[in-house]
RNA sequence: GUGGCUGUAGCUCAGCUGGUAGAGCACCGGGUUGUGGUCCCGGGUGUCGUGGGUUCAAGUCCCAUCAGUCACCCCA
């Protein structure tokens, strides 16, 4: 049989990667309840129709199908669901009834889309996902809120700072609109692509998609060119002398956005006024999050405020979200060598076995220190204690028990010390494997 | 999904215009009838991504395919 290969675009990580991803987790999960969002999770598939509603490209979902089936019926049709937003927008439809709103939720899941994989770029993903939605009208301080969440979220990781950059949809549709453009759609498009494609080619595009003049083209520019941490970009957009109500309503919020964060977490969060995002159901605040000194690999949690996607008939339940990418975040910190576990297993004591006699003695002294909530196991086979030493130091385990001896060594050091194993405790540095990283 | 580049040992790589594979590190065994990491001696551990083709002969040339990566697209 030939040697099974990886399947492009679907990562697994070596244990003690999964390690790190799981601490990760961990810490996400405990900031997110600490600011009072519940554990959801959904099902992995939707019907096509639902997954497809938003003007999604169909190409990038995965379609279910049995082996067996005919190929017939297209109505029944289940895709993996691509992101978590759109599923969790069907859910609220769906229990509307049991939710109490506002309703604050995090959903950590898989998510898949078809598209060509490259570095920190995966078909099969983890999102971390935060969302609030309410009845009817959502306050808009939950736009504020979301970034500080993420700012704490993403500061409790042993990651580099991150830079939230945020900009509002009602900013740029209104200054568009104040200039007369008639497709701000193209027109957001085309900005998002400043940094690609240059001033230049933006203008081109702005003059050949979005139907803009060359005043226009340069007026868009200068508004996507504006960045400040504070509330001072307001005056720069005054300074372009667009009037429009929209933007003067984009304005105002994205200066509450900005400077509520600026109390929060100095630093943290720039408005960026060439931040678009492509997805077209957002309606409000918008953001992206670059990690310092690695910028270039483009966003690892992005998101905003969507007014329309969980609407059914009469009932509307706006809201505002944003999603980190964890494979994303961990796959560009893994290749770079930036994030890793200080050992690959999780045990803490390695209990040597003098000799096959005494296996049940090394069993009990392992059952003692994990009764006290210490990582051991016991040596495979009694080789010579060299061999059982170099056992433990391949894996990073760090403490060595002798039975015969009644002591530890911590074979770092070298240091050995008496020891019994009703009370000998590790350092609590040493308990659990340590993230080594960029904290 | 379209196009470009890459693919040799666990890792980093060498292998010229075709003549059945090498280095460093890592790893394994021994020196050390039992407390490792230094040192000494010994060992290549490989479907040259995979499958075809050309050839007397393919790691080397051709085609396809898979995987990685980059750009487009899109986005976490």
């Amino acid at each position: 049989m030939t040697r099974p290969t990886s399947i492009s675009g679907f990562p697994e990580w070596q244990p003690s990667q999964r390690m790190v991803e799981q601490d990760i987790l961990d810490r996400l999960r405990s900031t997110f309840e600490l600011y009072g969002f519940a554990p959801l999770e959904t099902r992995a598939v939707e019907p096509l129709d639902q997954l497809l509603r938003k003007g999604e490209t169909s190409k990038e979902v995965y379609v279910l199908r049995r082996l067996q089936a005919e190929a017939s019926s297209e109505d029944d049709a289940l895709g993996l669901h691509f992101d978590l937003t759109v599923p969790f927008a069907r859910f609220v439809l769906e229990h509307a009834g049991r939710l109490t709103f506002p309703f604050r939720r995090y959903q950590i899941q898989k998510v898949w889309r078809g598209e060509r994989p490259q570095e920190g770029r995966y078909r099969e993903f983890l999102q971390a996902d935060i969302d609030i939605v309410d009845r009817d009208t959502l306050p808009f301080h939950y736009e504020v809120e979301i970034p500080l969440v993420i700012g704490d979220a993403l500061g409790a990781l042993p990651i580099p700072p991150v830079r939230i950059q945020v900009n509002n949809r009602k900013l740029c549709e209104g200054f568009y609109r104040g200039l007369g453009l008639e497709d701000p759609e193209a027109a957001l498009r085309a900005v998002d692509k400043l940094d690609k494609i240059g001033p230049g080619g933006v203008a081109d595009l702005l003059m050949t998609t979005a139907g803009a003049s060359q005043a226009q083209a340069k007026a868009c520019l200068a508004l996507a060119e504006i960045s400040a941490p504070d509330a001072s970009f307001a005056d720069a957009v005054a300074a372009l002398g667009v009037s429009d109500p929209l933007l003067d309503e984009g304005l105002a919020e994205l200066v509450r956005v900005v400077e509520a964060a600026r109390e929060h977490t100095p630093g943290l969060l720039v408005a960026d006024l060439r931040i678009a995002r492509g997805l077209d159901y957002y309606t409000g605040t918008v953001y992206e999050t670059l990690m310092l000194g690695y910028e270039k690999y483009g966003s690892i949690c992005s998101g905003g405020r969507y007014d329309n996607l969980a609407t059914a008939g009469a009932d509307r339940f706006p809201g505002v979200g944003i999603s980190i990418g964890v494979s994303r975040m961990l796959g560009l910190l893994f290749g770079a060598g930036a994030l890793a576990a200080s050992r690959q297993v999780p045990t803490c004591v390695l209990v040597a076995v003098p000799n096959e006699d005494s296996r049940p003695e090394c069993e009990r002294i392992a059952a003692s220190l994990r009764g006290r909530g210490i990582a051991t196991e016991v040596a495979p086979s009694a080789q010579k204690y060299g061999k059982q030493i170099r056992f433990a130091e391949r894996r990073g385990i760090p403490y060595v028990w002798f039975l015969d001896a009644g002591q530890v060594r911590d074979i770092r050091s070298g240091e050995q010390v008496d020891a019994d194993a009703t009370s000998w405790t590790p350092p609590a540095d040493d308990l659990r494997p340590r993230i080594l990283g960029a904290s």
